[in-house]
DNA sequence: CAGTTATACGGAGGATGCCTCCGTTTATCA
DNA sequence: TGATAAACGGAGGCATCCTCCGTATAACTG
């Protein structure tokens, strides 16, 4: 057992990985996911190796940016839990993301990095608020009928980002956005249309 | 007005042009958009500076790709315009849109450089192939009732790259894509459940 | 075919960014 | 008030970007 009292961290490294995760929030969100690590440590007023010494790649910074952005989304979730239409739910779920979203656009480069690879490990435990509420009113609107079985809260997700990835800034960004989105979200009817060609289908 | 004749572009030129291009679809294919253009040169057997005459910018040489590798794209398109089922042959389309990305991994990541800025022009014709033939079948899914208005199709294929672009290299990656995809052509049936809230939908 | 000239070639080199390494500074603890 | 573990900063080696310009050569001309 030994002694596992370890001595308690400096305060100037706590400062400093405060002044770096804020410098990279600014830099990064305008830059996007390529802009210069050197600036985000001359932005936080601390030398490139103190940048290096908490975040030793690139991608480890942008985790942790994007995990404290990724708590309000959460919260967002919870309060939806007990929404007296699923659908609407959904809907409106998926709509404060992409308000969220586009507040953040630099950030979305950082999307293809964050939301790939093993993300799943580093957020899981937010990923598990997000996950388990949405999927709560995924389930309320099976019962209901109005969605059709197999729907994850991960499809929707990835879809919603998926379509905020792909279009670029631009004065409709988001109407255009939000109009794709409501095309997917209707397709979550149960067949709305029989789904493939095999299926004889109802007359 | 004096002699607009020009003379006649230089073999080794065209030669190297053509080196390039090849060279680039292999390196870009692979290393993804990042990829070291100098690397590129190399495996044209050029210098770094014949590369960067032919194409000023990384966008002008992904772009020059990129255009080439639609050609097939567009075509694949024409050959749909009578098809019998137009929601089905949409959705055969977009299947077939996947199963090329699905061979060219590596140049996802271009796509979103490709996708966006002032990317009409440079493809305005080969957009206007592609389009032309897709609106020709969306207008007679209109008319059968298979399909709502307003969808053009643009929006078919800002949805697909999207949902293409946003899942990263998998064993299920396209099975996945495809799920979704399907999902959002079912959304694409004249309001399969009532848009919005106000609705008071059938029992 | 030889001379002229426009055009293209190649790669050196300055600029920038990545990341590592280590001598110096400083906060914590006794 | 020391001792020391921890953190700091930035020089420096390496890679890539892109420009610039002296050299080479294909296309034209007589």
């Amino acid at each position: 057992m030994a002694e596992t009292r370890a001595r308690k961290p400096r305060a100037d490294a706590l400062k400093n990985r405060a002044l770096l995760i804020d410098a990279a929030k600014e830099v990064l969100g305008k830059g996007g996911p390529n802009a210069s690590l050197e600036a985000v440590a001359q932005r936080a007023g601390v030398g490139i190796g103190t940048l290096y010494r908490h975040f030793p790649t690139r991608e480890d910074l942008f985790h942790t940016v994007f995990r404290q952005e990724m708590e309000e989304l959460a919260d967002i979730a919870d309060s939806l839990r007990g929404s007296p239409d699923p659908l609407e739910a959904i809907r409106h779920w998926l709509h404060s993301n992409v308000a969220f979203v586009e507040t953040k656009r630099g950030m979305l480069g950082a999307l293809s990095i964050v939301m790939t690879d093993e993300s799943k490990r580093t957020y899981a435990d937010l990923s598990g608020r997000v996950t388990s509420a949405v999927n709560d009113i995924l389930a309320r609107g099976r019962a209901s009928g109005q969605i059709r079985d197999g729907i994850t809260a991960e499809d929707l997700l990835q879809t919603m980002y998926a379509l905020c990835y792909a279009r670029q800034p631009g004065p409709d960004w988001k109407s255009q956005v939000l109009r794709l989105l409501d095309i997917f979200v209707d397709g979550l009817a149960p067949t709305a249309q029989p789904t493939n060609g095999s299926n004889p289908a109802r007359a």
